[in-house]
RNA sequence: GGGGGUGUAGCUCAGCGGUAGAGCACUACGUUGACAUCGUAGGGGUCACAGGUUCAAUCCCUGUCGCUCCCACCA
């Protein structure tokens, strides 16, 4: 018993490490199988093993543990399904970073060797992420922990590839891309992102071949691209410029003879109105290009410098520099018309944050305006729901004007492209080098060399399997039959079009079903200014940091009272503070718990209780239970927070605790026993209740509040059962009992507070006799009845024969206080005088208005009158003004 | 240009047809035998603004303004 004994307050970093390691040894987190349990299922999103825990991950980790262990209490046999992603990009850039310091290069090195050293990084670095997530409490199911890159996700990549290729899904394109020049991959549009940069619109003169006295003026705002044009475009009825239609313009500094075409895509309204055209360099020309047939001449190479297709002054130049001697040129030349300040938005790689160059590569594409269909419909079918339910908005944005996924990357570390070229270049597409010699050999009739493509995938084409990659396609597995379609997928809007549409399109392409049934998309957390937290900004708060400050389960709660619907969180150090006295009051009151032998007694039931008091707190257990239930189900943490948060600090402590002193000091050895019983239950039950969102603290208290073990209580609170009350606990008597003695008491303290009672002293409370037989039961209250009274300093004077209900005699208490002769009752009056006068006006209106005025005039007076008697009844007509007002300010 | 979100106490935010809420901060008093405190009470809000629907609007509708995010584009 003493070796349980709970110290003065509750050390967190002690007991999470201890506890951590006995849940996971004993294999509470893992799924079963070959289990009768209804599944449930989570897909963990795999956090990239650069990755080291930011706050965005330790909010979508709590709440994806915070319901897997809710779920796991209920009795239902969970699959949290972890692992993490080797984040293609990511993961090449940080090892090529690490080399750079020993003056290395991937090229220097070799694919095969680079490729080694990224392994070696991930064998060392990799496990970083997940050791966090364990510090959080994460309860995923480890032993089933999976890499993207792993052999069965290999396996499934490939086929998904190879099956989509055959079905036309997949296709290789020469097409305009998004080109970084520093990293030397195409990426796709949704690795672009737009910044707003302040540069120049320079207006240019072209002179025209057969006139070299005209000019036709076009505007950039990359004036080197002008050395690739190939046209300018006018708008067809743009009458300025109608005549020139067909005619050829002189293209400065190249010399080429360009033509002048018509098309709509020229605004008359913009700049001159006339379009210059570099079809291999800009989205837009690419297209007006195509439609008049000009050719796209590539003027840029992979470092984005100029190559051989430009006058040899400009050849090697970075573009930017190029950009410096065009300008420079041609107001040379004269040929400048004028240069104004232009802010605009200009691309840039996420990754890298240089300026993407849109040229003319060979990609891989994936059909995603197919793939997107089904997706769509489940959606608006709700076969998958996204909560909150405004992010289908965005989904159906997104997938109804999708543009075909570029998923080619020309980097090493990844999923090598599963295709092989023939001598002549035909491709054969298929899951290993086997098989592709197998169909070289048949298509050319004779064995040859095949090469294999270079490139490899972008890291989002596999983590689009996930949801069925992890559990065993493409194999038949028990696992994918029982956890495919997953429950709920927790995560962030940021990926909704990287991974949550692709999963969709994935996992109805390939299992016939959505990937999950519903998308919980949860607020992004920011600092407490209402930033983004980055490190440019330095105001990176580290969660590890908290939760050694302050302990995992305060950070834990706090983001999950946090974690509102349609709102970004703002983290203050503050909230995390308050949130460990949370902690440190539950631990505290735990330990009361203990000091007066309330202990968890073996078969207890709590029905048929003899204390109100009791009752009442079990009424609000079960009500308390009910809204945390509910609130989970819908995904609204906050509520169950707050709903935990209140029935723990009010109900629990600041009114059942206190009330139930006197008993426990009491003489009444039987409600003393009732009440010790009902306590240690509630404490229980409080304990079920807050484990999900705090396991650690309740984990530990369930331990040492059990010292002797109780066949019925499981001796791990991880696995206790989610509670399901009898409707019958609920006892509305003992709740608005109860609710009178709480007004009593504000009743008293008021009188207490208005007739200025100085400390210490006394109101006499007199408890009338109503005349009629006692009731037992008034006796079981008097203990509530002075614990009352001493909380207000009153003193209680109970007459020879207490009677009554126990609600008659608390309603005679209010009826008698003010009779007590302290209250001056000329004060009494004016301040009512004065509460009354200060809305003469508006009386006079309501009267109007009301249509009763005979109450209203003769209110004062009759409100004083009584009042000499009986104050609740002034209080009450002063509500009833005060609710008049109300009704005359609106109307 | 298109589409969201948001505007409630000094701060951070809940609530969302029926007399305005929490935490923190502030003030006062009380507490050191569960509580690196805790308790009780208090001050503090035309619920952004303007219309509309309704017996009743912070909540629903329309519009305006502010802040913010996403997508597209700006030669």
């Amino acid at each position: 018993m003493l070796d349980n004994a709970l110290n003065k307050t509750y050390t967190p970093a002690e007991v999470e490490a201890r506890l951590y390691s006995i849940w996971e040894a004993a294999g509470v987190f893992a799924a079963d199988a070959g289990s009768t349990a209804r599944p449930y299922t989570i897909m963990m999103p795999p956090p990239n093993v650069t990755g080291s825990l930011h706050m965005g991950h330790a909010l979508n980790h709590t709440l994806q543990d915070i319901l897997i262990r809710w779920r796991r209490m209920q009795g239902r046999d969970t699959l949290w399904q972890p692992g993490t992603d080797h984040a293609g990009i990511a993961t090449q850039m940080v090892v090529e970073r690490q080399m750079a310091a020993e003056k290395l290069t991937r090229h220097a090195l070799g694919r095969d060797k680079f490729i080694e050293r990224v392994w070696a990084w991930k064998a060392e670095s990799g496990g970083i992420i997940t050791r966090q997530l364990r510090r959080l409490g994460a309860s995923p199911d480890w032993a089933k922990e999976r890499f993207t890159m792993d052999e069965g996700l290999n396996r499934a990549v490939r086929k998904v590839f190879v099956e989509l290729h055959k079905q036309g899904l997949i296709y290789r394109d020469k097409r305009l891309v998004n080109w970084d020049p520093c990293l030397h991959t195409a990426i796709s549009d949704l690795e672009v992102e737009q910044r707003e940069i302040k540069g120049h619109l320079w207006h240019f003169k072209y002179p025209l071949a057969d006139d070299a006295s005209r000019f036709i003026t076009v505007a950039t705002t990359r004036p080197e691209t002008m050395l690739g044009d190939t046209a300018v475009a006018v708008h067809p009825d743009d009458d300025r410029y109608k005549e020139l239609i067909g005619r050829m313009v002189v293209l400065p500094l190249v010399g080429r003879l360009i033509p002048i075409i018509a098309d709509s895509y020229a605004d008359p309204e913009t700049g001159s109105g006339a379009v210059k055209i570099t079809p291999a360099h800009d989205f837009n020309d690419f297209e007006v290009g195509k439609r008049a047939g000009v050719v796209a001449i590539n003027i840029f190479d992979r470092d984005a410098r100029l190559n051989d297709a430009v006058p040899e002054p400009y050849r090697g130049l970075d573009r930017f520099d190029a950009r410096k001697k065009v300008v420079a040129d041609l107001e040379a030349l004269g040929l400048v018309d004028k240069i104004e300040p232009h802010t605009h938005k200009v691309p840039h790689g996420d990754r890298s944050g240089v300026t993407i160059e849109p040229w003319l590569t060979d990609q891989w594409y994936v059909d995603a305006k197919t793939l997107a269909q089904p997706a769509i419909r489940a959606v608006e079918d709700g076969r998958t729901e996204f909560v909150p339910k405004h992010w289908e908005n965005t989904y159906f944005e997104w997938m109804r004007n999708i543009q075909p996924w570029c998923i080619s990357r020309q980097i090493w570390w990844g999923h090598q492209i599963p295709a092989w070229y023939g001598p002549d270049g035909v491709v054969f597409v298929e899951e290993d080098e086997k098989a592709a010699q197998v169909a070289a050999l048949n298509y050319y009739g004779e064995q040859c060399v095949l090469r294999r493509d270079e490139d490899v995938l972008d890291t989002w084409f596999s983590s689009a399997l996930w949801p069925f990659s992890t559990i065993g396609w493409p194999d038949q597995t028990p696992e994918l039959a029982r956890y495919y379609p997953g429950d709920a997928l927790v995560t962030g809007f940021d990926i909704i079009f990287f991974w949550v549409a692709r999963m969709m399109m994935m996992g109805l392409h390939f299992m016939d079903e959505v990937p999950f049934r519903t998308v919980y998309i949860h607020a992004l957390v920011r600092d407490e200014r209402g930033q983004k937290m980055s490190k440019s900004k330095g105001n990176i708060i580290d969660p590890l940091e908290l939760a050694d400050e302050y302990g995992t389960d305060a950070l834990r709660f706090t983001l999950t009272a946090l974690a509102a619907q349609g709102r970004d969180i703002k983290l203050a150090k503050n909230r995390v503070e308050g949130y460990r006295n949370f902690a440190t009051k539950l631990w505290n009151a735990a330990r009361y718990c203990q000091i007066n032998q309330c202990v968890p007694v073996l078969g207890f039931s709590p029905v048929n209780l003899n204390q109100t008091v009791n009752r009442w707190i079990v009424t609000e257990v079960v009500r308390t239970a009910d809204k945390v239930t509910a609130a989970l189900e819908a995904f609204r943490f906050n509520e169950a927070a707050s709903a935990l948060y209140q029935f723990t600090w009010g109900s629990f402590c600041d009114w059942y605790l206190e009330f139930t002193k006197p008993i426990l000091t009491g003489a009444d050895e039987a409600a003393k026993s009732e009440t010790r019983a009902v306590t240690a239950w509630v404490l229980d039950q409080l304990l079920v209740l807050l484990h999900p969102v705090m396991p650690y603290i309740t984990e530990e208290l369930w331990e040492k509040l059990n010292p002797g073990g109780i066949a019925t209580r499981p001796s791990r609170l991880i696995v206790a059962p989610w509670p399901v009350y009898e409707r019958g606990l609920i006892d509305e008597a003992a709740d608005a009992e109860m609710n009178w003695v709480v007004k009593v008491i504000s009743e008293v303290r008021t009188v207490r507070s208005e007739m200025n009672v100085p400390p210490g002293s006394q109101i006499p409370l007199l408890m009338r006799d109503t005349g009629q037989a006692a009731f037992a039961h008034l006796a079981r209250h008097r203990a509530l009845i002075l614990r009352l009274a001493r909380l207000a300093s009153a003193e209680v004077h109970f007459g020879a024969a207490p009677t009554g209900s126990v609600q008659a005699v608390l309603d005679e208490a209010t009826l008698i206080l003010p009779l007590a002769g302290v209250i001056d009752l000329d004060q009494e009056r004016a301040r009512l005088k004065k509460e009354i006068d200060k809305h003469a006006v508006e009386i006079a209106k309501v009267d109007k208005k009301l249509g009763n005025a005979d109450f209203i005039a003769k209110a004062p007076e009759e409100v004083i009158v009584e009042n000499r008697e009986r104050r609740a009844a002034a209080a009450a007509a002063i509500v009833k003004l005060d609710h008049a007002l109300h009704m005359l300010t609106i109307s």
